[in-house]
DNA sequence: CGAAATCTTGAACAACCTCAATCGGCGTGG
DNA sequence: CCACGCCGATTGAGGTTGTTCAAGATTTCG
């Protein structure tokens, strides 16, 4: 956490702070720290990730608008939060008393982790690729046309892939006309049956 | 959930029930079901599974005596359960209530599956058993000498890998003297800093 | 407009999977 | 008691998939 912002948040001692702003990049709090907070995303996107001993990233969730991050109760950070462009953080105090509030969230973090293994563990690499696509389509606004906030670094970060890999499985389920890309961000869902059926 | 079982369970309205006995292979819940309860392993072991599409099998998560599992309040089932060898189990009710109990036994979920995404997505076959065999090791009575409760299918469907990718991992830590076995079930560990050392 | 970053594409290689045979323990029955 | 069959685990050979390394294309931003 940067000095700015925890001054920002500490000045505030309600349950929720106002919102804190973070650049593309920065860290909302680090791997190994003391958890105080919980958070959710007012805009933009998070990654959680952890950089293994071997020089590699692992992301393990990415965290769109509208949703908690952060919940982990009496320990020390598993993972690194970080901003993916210009983001806005809503700050939660953990007091063990709101845990009635905190109980869903954690229960959908869980699920998602786990369906997540699913993907990550038995899948191709077109497969994985097309089953993230739909993840963020049904995470977003639009679910038809919407924009990746994170760049292929992050997706094959989360995928298990290589940029490569990733690069070629969007080319190819643009090539069958599943998708459509507008620039390489922004994600058009042609056809959201034949998307799924990439999904084994 | 077997009706045997189920009657059994019924009958106590209690917080915990007392210990319904499972057989090997039999499920405790199904993919899909209603989530009234909450279970604990008295003995022997659990995995939470679901079979892919493509036939393919997932278990995400193995519990051994002591730890919960089975907490998804108010959804349905996302995975099977199913024992592990014979296998006792103890049953809580799922009221709201209790959260300030199950919140951590969710986060531990939450937790452990997360570091087990860190290794199905980036680790090669020998750094998975390796990471395997050393987390069952930290959840059981003895960390140097201990049984494996699965069979090799149950493991290499826990690491996404194959049988034989599972067997070849075992035979070259036994050939590096990190480890010993005692028949197939049976692991004895020699030499714990060599066998991290091969999770990279 | 130009430089840097990001993304795509190509070719060779390595890791894991698939298919297949073999080994080993264990229970049953001759 | 031993032979047989079964099931799980191991080992081997060849094919597939994703990675690595390298180059080129595109986008972004000062």
């Amino acid at each position: 956490m940067t000095a700015a912002i925890a001054i920002a948040m500490r000045t505030d001692k309600q349950e929720v702070s106002p919102l804190a702003i973070f650049a593309n990049g920065q860290t909302i709090y680090s791997d190994g720290e003391k958890c105080d907070w919980a958070y959710r995303v007012a805009f933009g996107a998070v990654s959680l990730y952890r950089v293994l001993a071997c020089g590699r990233r692992q992301i393990v969730s990415f965290h769109l608008a509208g949703e908690w991050f952060g919940i982990e109760q009496g320990r020390r950070r598993q993972f690194t939060a970080e901003a993916i462009g210009p983001t806005g953080i809503l700050c939660a105090n953990l007091a063990a008393d709101q845990c009635s509030a905190l109980l869903p969230a954690v229960l959908d973090a869980l699920w998602s982790a786990r369906e997540h293994q699913l993907v990550i563990s038995r899948q191709s690499s077109h497969e994985r690729v097309a089953a993230f696509l739909l993840e963020i389509s049904e995470r977003t606004q639009d679910k038809r046309r919407f924009d990746l906030p994170m760049p292929r670094a992050d997706i094959a970060d989360y995928l298990g892939l290589t940029i490569e890999s990733v690069s070629r499985a969007i080319t190819r389920l643009k090539c069958s006309n599943a998708i459509r890309l507008v620039g390489p961000r922004g994600v058009e869902i042609l056809d959201r049956d034949r998307l799924r059926s990439f999904c084994d």
